[in-house]
DNA sequence: GCCGCAGTAAACAAGT
DNA sequence: CACTTGTTTACTGCGG
């Protein structure tokens, strides 16, 4: 059951101890507790005790982001309790923190947003000496932020469709709104689909957080392995997973249909197995009716569970074939088709030759009252063994639960009758590909026996042939087909750790089910077995269950990836292989999500790259840290090389403006003499070198100064906003405005990014239309307000009295003009059309493609400053006023296939670029930069490169901004810039996690944004 | 086309 | 024996 993707013990451990302490009320971004990150990948071998931990199933991403396997074998059960916490309903609660702390603590909430996990871990362990510190250092991450802000009003302001430009940036929508927080969640419906989609993978993810931890083998009851984190992670509430499957459903029929699973493909069991198998054979008794109370559910339209079977769990690949039982006759087809019927039709037989509309894609449960013998072999994954009646298992789902009389929402595959000590969705059989057996997952309250061992609710069991399950009263049995018992499927099932067994797993395993006893009569042994396989290969996640955040690779090369993780995680000793694992899983959950392979990389430039060494050794391996000294140095050189290129193509630049002065002087000489011959070389040169110019300068100065102009703008705003502080004393205050301001940053890019929109939204939205920015500030505000008093104080500020008071001083030298014109030649030469989800919004773009403030704005023109690049480049596009760019749209529609070097390099890469060094030393080096102070403070300006991170993070930017903003406000709420020298290293590392935050990881340059930040 | 870099995968050895 | 850790090598793709 352990089902758990990392096998990795260590990792896994960790994960656990994040998640272990799950809050019942995991809210997607906003959690209560804090957690030291570092603290808690530094207890290695903590135990979660009792946590549940959640398996995932599986979706199998490429390690580039493409999907590779579509199956899933959706862990649709989960948690009732988890289940709550998605209810949007339930969201205010979330907001509020859970232990009424006035002190956000933003490590925390980073971990808790971004990381799943990291909610599960405890508040009042987690909050240790770093987010205590965090009184004055708060630190804001975007990640920390809750990715979504329970308010409608906010949400809406962040709503960047073309339709939504205009709400964007029209503020009379939301003066409309009571930006209370009562409303927040209210519904999340209203919220942009694809936010409300967020959302919900957002709290799916909360729920499975723990998962990564996940404790390599399950906890075994006395035979049967409680899996929590099966439980919760792959148990969803079937709502839930419902939800979720419409809403990707399509996506989701059509991996379904590649992996559908044909009953004829399985080998076939014989009907002597089913009687010897079902001691009740005589399954022919009339399902439902039979037993009286039970039944099989008609209700449930087949359709819907066709459905959701297919949706979760599409497996490509993997195949899992049902067994046959002997007693029904029904054709493959006919079994296949009468799934629907026998589910719609109570107490009937499935007939044969009924099609419905997905039938073929999947068998599905079909109760058998007819004789046995009379009827052919049935196709089957299992069986339910009733007292008097026989529910065979057709799909890779099955709820089983109360039917309600009234609530035909509640749909149960299997009804066990009217008695309230049945939950109506009480468990769920679902086959797990990650463990490759079915399991039983109990939602119920009231739990139910297993082999005569209670399982709490929330537990996920795995299910042997012959199994005994007690639910209220009534007790019945889970046979598996002769097949699944055959010594093959054991043999698959056991060499799972096998690479060959992987790629068994991901093309065919067969019947996977659990390896059980070759003899029916021990199912025990079989259980023995089951241990082995233990180790599953790794969890498989569906696309739905990653967040879409996490979907995209992230840019950030290996090296910086680890800079950063080292950086922000290690101690003096250094950082075992372990850790870093699960600290790059933190940073950057796209990990946690994607197949292994990874980990082969990061060992790669763990040896391969001077900038890591090994520090110490802790058992039979390495702990490793940063060779500061080589990385400043390589800093240094870039930095070099990066100046003299700009001097270079400054230079060669004037010279170009002065020729051309000099025509313009005399239109008529052709050429000036100094070049006639070169001319062509020159032109190269002088186009190159400008090119150059142009990124350094606009990496620099404009990017820096937007970000810089940005930051300051919110600060300011938020002081404004914030005058009238209610009598809240300044810590809460400080904490607030920092998470207000997270929210803001958090929220806009990532509707921008949602949106596909490229550039600064933040830098956009200030200088197009200040006066939506400062209302969603105040929506921030008054949210982040509720959210740290628990509701005592809904409303800070009042959105309506927003107004822009600050004139927005842009930086001269930014092109201020044709948006088209004004991007910086480097960034509008790159490719990228699409923006990665990842992809961090450039700022740098944006800022420079932003028109100097106009007084007016026009709605329509938020797309274009948000274009992706390419766009950007063409005038067309920018002059038109399309509300929706095509390009905009592509949001999530899929995983990007590959994170597409556009886009790393886009985000990314595009300061790099002036540097032309590989990403990964740039990034190396810009964290490198936190160590050596110089490079930090002088890189803000020149190095490009850097500044082009900056800008790419603007958020993370902003946050480290925030965060010292929040200092600020704490120490006088003054937004005096002065910055305490901070020592880059410690701060980064140590003293503060905030430094090199999550955000900053996701801003690729960490060191260099918050350094600047800090810096600046 | 060459070169360098980065990412990925695999093989292998060593340690636990 | 299985797994992790670490090293090395090879291959590929991209960009300059």
């Amino acid at each position: 059951m352990d089902t758990i993707e990392h096998n990795n013990n260590e990792d896994d451990i960790r994960t656990n101890v994040l998640s272990a302490t799950k809050g019942e009320n995991v809210s997607p971004g906003v959690t209560g507790s804090s957690i030291n990150e570092s603290d808690v990948l530094r207890k290695p071998s903590v135990e979660s005790p009792g946590t549940a931990q959640i398996n995932k199933d599986e979706l199998v991403f490429a390690h580039d982001g493409r999907l590779k396997e579509s199956s899933v074998e959706a862990p649709i059960v989960r948690n009732n309790s988890q289940q709550e916490q998605h209810d949007p309903s339930d969201a205010p609660e979330q907001l509020s923190e859970p232990e009424g702390t006035v002190e956000v603590h933003f490590e925390a909430l980073r971990n808790a947003s971004d990381n799943n996990e990291n909610e599960d871990v405890n508040s009042s362990d987690q909050n240790s000496s770093d987010h205590e510190d965090t009184g004055t250092n708060v630190s804001l991450n975007i990640d920390e932020l809750p990715d979504n802000l329970y308010n409608d009003d906010f949400s809406k302001l962040l709503e960047f469709d073309s339709k939504n430009d205009d709400v964007l940036f029209n503020d009379h929508n939301i003066l409309n709104h009571d930006i209370a927080t009562d409303d927040i969640n209210k519904d999340i419906s209203l919220i942009d689909p694809q936010v409300s989609a967020t959302l919900r993978e957002h709290t799916e993810e909360d729920v499975d957080q723990g998962k990564d931890g996940s404790s390599p083998r399950d906890t075994t009851v006395n035979g049967i392995e409680e899996n929590d984190n099966k439980s919760e992670g792959n148990s969803h509430s079937s709502d839930d997973a419902i939800e979720k499957q419409s809403i990707s459903e399509d996506i989701e029929k059509l991996t379904f249909k590649e992996s559908t699973v044909s009953p004829t493909q399985g080998t076939p069991v014989k009907a002597t197995e089913h009687e010897t198998l079902n001691d009740d054979a005589n399954d022919a008794s009339p399902r439902s009716k039979s037993t009286g109370d039970l039944e099989v559910n008609k209700d449930t339209p087949a359709s819907i569970i066709h459905e959701k079977n297919n949706l979760l769990y599409p497996h490509r690949n993997n195949s899992l074939t049902p067994g046959t039982f002997k007693p029904h006759e029904l054709s493959n087809q006919n079994i296949q088709n009468s799934n629907l019927d026998v589910n719609t039709k109570e107490g009937q037989i499935a007939k044969s030759g009924q099609t419905a509309p997905d039938s073929n894609i999947n068998p599905s449960t079909t109760i058998n009252t007819t004789i046995p013998e009379e009827q052919p072999t049935i196709f089957a994954y299992a069986r339910l063994d009733f007292q008097s009646f026989t529910f065979y298992v057709q799909t890779l789902h099955a709820i089983i639960g109360r039917r309600s009389e009234n609530d035909f929402t509640h749909k149960v595959d299997v009804n066990l009758g009217p008695s309230k000590s049945i939950s109506r969705r009480h468990a769920q059989i679902f086959y797990n590909f990650g463990t490759g057996r079915f399991e039983l997952s109990i939602i119920g309250k009231n739990g139910a026996f297993v082999d005569d061992v209670f399982v709490e609710r929330g537990n996920t069991v795995p299910l042997k042939n012959k199994t005994k399950i007690q639910i209220g009263q009534i007790p019945f049995q889970f046979v598996l087909p002769e097949s699944e018992k055959s010594p093959a499927a054991e043999k698959i099932t056991d060499s799972t750790s096998t690479k060959a067994a992987k790629a068994a797993v991901k093309k065919e395993p067969k019947v996977k089910t659990e390896p059980s006893q070759p003899k029916k009569k021990q199912p025990k042994p079989a259980a023995k077995k089951e241990k082995k396989p233990a180790k599953v290969p790794k969890k498989v996640y569906t696309i739905d269950e990653i967040p879409v955040e996490y979907r995209t690779k992230p840019t950030f090369s290996y090296s910086a990836m680890l800079t950063t993780c080292i950086r922000k995680y290690s101690t003096e000793k250094g950082m075992s292989l372990s850790e870093i694992y699960s600290g790059i899983r933190e940073l950057f959950p796209y990990y946690k999500y994607c197949p292994d392979g990874w980990q082969s990389s990061v060992r790669h430039n763990l040896s391969l790259n001077k900038s890591f060494r090994k520090v110490s050794k802790e058992g039979k391996g390495w702990l490793w840290g940063l060779d500061e000294e080589y990385i400043a140095e390589r800093e240094r050189q870039k930095k070099k090389q990066a100046e003299t290129a700009a001097a270079k193509a400054q230079a060669a630049q004037l010279r170009i403006e002065q020729q051309q002065q000099q025509q313009k002087a005399r239109p008529k000489k052709t050429v000036k003499a100094n070049n006639n011959t070169n001319s062509n070389d020159t032109k190269k040169q002088n186009i190159s070198q400008t090119l150059a110019a142009n990124r350094a300068r606009a990496s620099s100065s404009n990017q820096g100064n937007d970000h810089q102009r940005t930051m300051k703008y919110l600060q300011e705003q938020l002081m404004i906003l914030t005058k009238d502080r209610k009598g809240l004393p300044k810590q809460t205050i400080a904490n607030i405005l920092t998470q207000a301001l997270a929210m803001t940053i958090n929220q806009v890019t990532q509707a921008a990014k949602n949106k596909g929109i490229t550039g600064n939204p933040l830098t956009a939205l200030m200088d197009k239309n200040p006066q939506h920015l400062n209302l969603i500030l105040a929506a921030a505000v008054n949210a982040a307000t509720a959210k740290i008093t628990n509701g005592k104080i809904k409303q800070l500020v009042d959105p309506k009295s927003t107004t822009t008071t600050t004139n927005i001083s842009k930086p001269v030298s930014k092109p201020t003009k044709s948006t088209s014109k004004s991007v910086s030649p480097g960034v509008s030469t790159e490719k990228v059309p699409i923006v990665s989800a990842n992809e961090p919004i450039r700022p740098s773009t944006a800022s420079t493609a932003v028109p100097t403030s106009t007084p007016s704005f026009d709605p329509t023109s938020l797309s274009r400053f948000f274009q992706p690049r390419q766009q950007a480049t063409r005038p067309t596009h920018v002059t038109t006023p399309s509300p929706t760019p095509p390009l905009m749209a592509k949001n999530n529609t899929s995983i990007p296939q590959k994170r597409t070097h556009d886009e790393t390099s886009s985000s990314e890469g595009e300061s790099s670029s002036d540097d032309n060094t590989s990403d990964d030393d740039d990034d190396e080096e810009d964290s490198s930069g936190d160590e050596s102070s110089e490079d930090e403070s002088s890189e803000d300006e020149s190095s490009g490169s850097e500044s082009g991170e900056n800008n790419e993070t603007v958020d993370d930017g902003d946050k480290d901004k925030l965060r010292l903003n929040h200092d600020k406000i704490e120490d006088d709420t003054k937004l005096e810039e002065e910055e305490s020298a901070d020592s880059n290293e410690n701060s980064s590392s140590e003293s503060d996690d905030t430094n090199i935050n999550v955000n900053d990881i996701a801003g690729n340059k960490v060191g260099n944004d918050s350094d600047e930040d800090m810096n600046d």
